[in-house]
RNA sequence: GGUCCCAUCGUCUAAUGGUUAGGACGCUAGGUUUUCAUCCUGGAAAUAGGGGUUCAAUUCCCCUUGGGACUACCA
């Protein structure tokens, strides 16, 4: 079985399969007769996710972890890793939202194979059988169910106004007394909810939660939930404007599209026996359920904006590598044991397992992520550092070669890939204000400074240009031109390392002589030489 | 206010009914070095509190405290 290694719990399974009811005494809580509908589905023995973000901002940390989650695992279980959209929400909804999404995923490498989708030319696409995958598209399924449902007696009309609603809301809140509809129209009489709706009356469709009894939920995380039913709300399940709501639409969508398990965030748990309410009424299979830990602001409330950039793209531009992203990202949350840091995104799928996925919510702190950053910057081929790094120098200098020797210095102190830009500033610059950093190494005199500075101009003026590229030979060159006259090393280098860089603290002298190359260095030294 | 979830160094985490509670990032001291960074070697740093159960609890149970999520015709 697919779940079969869901090590925590050998007896959910059991429970699965045999199909426990969640509700007590279930006649007496549905007095309205209705004919069960039977549309059960073949118990399908593969894995099936899916990643249902809505289009209402862009791509963020969290979605990013919840979506790659879901890709892990189909991957370590060779499933489907669907891709579906939920605009059910039109105001909410942001113009370019779907393409950032999508955009993002491909950009850190968390590609479904099934669902909405971004061509190379930025189009949307859908792929697969299970469509469509934009939810507006299956308003007239989701109305299928909602009249099923109204049908069963699992629904009712519900014509209160928003304003009373908000009233009664802004009342209970005053009195602290619990928020929740007050079910005016639970009990309408069918006749007379049938004329308001033939009268044109707006309304909106609730589900008719039970009046007591409860639901336990089995999740893979956190073991058995349990929720009493009389603190449920009765949800609205159909919006006056017709279209459904998350409740809804979700939980048809993923049985529609055979999703076996639901691997979405915490915040979603407490509203998890709503969904089961539906799968239960239309004796649907459950999936299996995966409540993620929230990713926290330092401050440890859920993750958001205005405490820094959550947004994929933001770190995208920021120079972090999609590799870095995902290493760190995975990590936050789950751990494969042992103290390994580093993992690809190979190596992430083949280790996944969502029994191991922590309970407690865990802080976005972008210090490790820096310091991973380095580690995966570091470990890139010459010419992919390249590709990277380059852009960032645009309109600086022509030199290409001069612009990769340059790359190259900084590299290993590098976090980010646009801070190469302010890192390597000096090397670009003009001249240097040497009244503001002293050549002088200690309290070593202008008289000797220039000696060292006059020896090391004429050392590297006799040598050919590509030694003067080689940092060992040019480190050989003047450590012997140091020893023959009898120097030391920090009265002559530093000069030279000052004279080059014009900072107090730098890269080391030979490492900036090979990254000039024979003229631009022998500027510099001049240039230093004539300032004494 | 109500419901639910959660609790190991500052952060991400590992571990077990019996450990000097481990690792990483960050911080810090020293070494290497002309400076910085790298690198190497050290250091400080945690089981929220109180009750049980047990020979033994950080681990299991309860309470308290603290944090969080949800509480929409948003997802």
């Amino acid at each position: 079985m697919y779940f079969s290694d869901f090590s925590s719990e050998g007896a959910m399974n059991q429970e699965r399969m045999t199909k426990i009811s969640h509700f007590v005494n279930e006649d007496a809580i549905f007095p309205i007769s209705t004919e069960r509908s039977t549309i059960n589905i073949m118990s399908n023995s593969k894995v099936r996710v899916r990643f249902a973000p809505s289009p209402t901002g862009f791509l963020h940390i969290g979605g990013l972890r919840t979506a790659l989650y879901n890709h892990l695992f189909a991957q370590h279980k060779k499933g489907d890793f669907v891709l579906r959209i939920e605009d059910t929400d039109r105001v909410r909804t942001v113009e370019g939202g779907i393409e950032n999404i999508c955009q993002s995923l491909k950009e850190t490498g968390v590609i479904p194979n099934e669902g909405i989708w971004i061509d190379e030319k930025g189009e949307i696409v859908e792929r697969g059988t299970h469509g469509p995958y934009l939810q507006s598209k299956r308003q007239k399924r989701h109305h299928e169910y909602a009249d099923e449902l109204i049908r069963m007696g699992k629904a009712y009309p519900c014509f209160c106004t928003e304003e009373r609603l908000q009233e009664l809301r802004k009342k209970q809140q005053l009195e602290k007394q619990p928020t929740g509809y007050d079910g005016t129209c639970r009990n309408l009489e069918a006749d007379e909810a049938k004329k308001r709706i033939s009268n044109g009356v707006p309304h909106v469709i609730r589900l008719r939660f039970p009046e007591q009894g409860s639901v336990i939920i089995h999740d893979v995380i956190r073991g058995k939930v349990a929720f009493d039913w009389k603190e449920i709300d009765d949800q609205v399940i159909i919006k006056s404007d017709g279209m459904p709501t998350y409740h809804l639409a979700a939980t048809c969508d993923d049985h529609d599209m055979e999703i076996s398990h639901v691997l979405r965030g915490e915040e979603w748990l407490s509203s998890t026996p709503k969904h089961i309410f539906i799968y239960e009424a239309f004796n649907w299979e459950l999936p299996i359920f995966v409540h993620l830990p929230l990713i926290l602001n330092p401050d440890k409330s859920k993750l958001s904006k205005r405490q820094g950039d959550v947004g994929v793209n933001d770190y995208i531009e920021k120079g972090y590598l999609p590799e870095a992203i995902i290493n760190f990202v995975a990590l936050l949350g789950w751990n494969p044991k042992g103290d390994q840091e580093i993992y690809s995104h190979e190596e992430l799928a083949e280790l996944f397992d969502p029994a191991k996925i922590n309970k407690a919510g865990g802080v976005f702190d972008t210090s490790k992520l820096n310091w991973m950053n380095n580690h995966y910057l570091r470990a890139l081929s010459e010419d992919d550092y390249f590709k990277k790094v380059l852009p960032s120098f645009e309109g600086i200098d022509d030199d290409l070669a001069f612009l990769k020797r340059s790359a190259l210095l900084v590299r290993d102190r590098l976090e980010t890939t646009v801070e190469i830009k302010e890192v390597t500033a000096f090397l670009f610059r003009a001249g240097f204000d040497f009244q503001e950093i002293p050549l002088a190494w200690k309290d070593q005199d202008a008289d000797s400074v220039k000696e060292r500075l006059e020896a090391v101009r004429e050392v590297l003026t006799n040598m050919e240009e590509s030694n003067v590229l080689n940092i060992q030979i040019v480190e050989n060159e003047l450590k012997n031109l140091i020893e023959k006259n009898g120097w030391g090393n920090g009265d002559t280098l530093w000069p030279l390392r000052v004279a080059l860089s014009g900072m107090k603290k730098s890269p080391g002298p030979f490492e900036l002589v090979a990254t000039y190359g024979k003229e631009r260095a022998l500027q510099r030294i001049d240039s230093a030489i004539k300032s004494l």
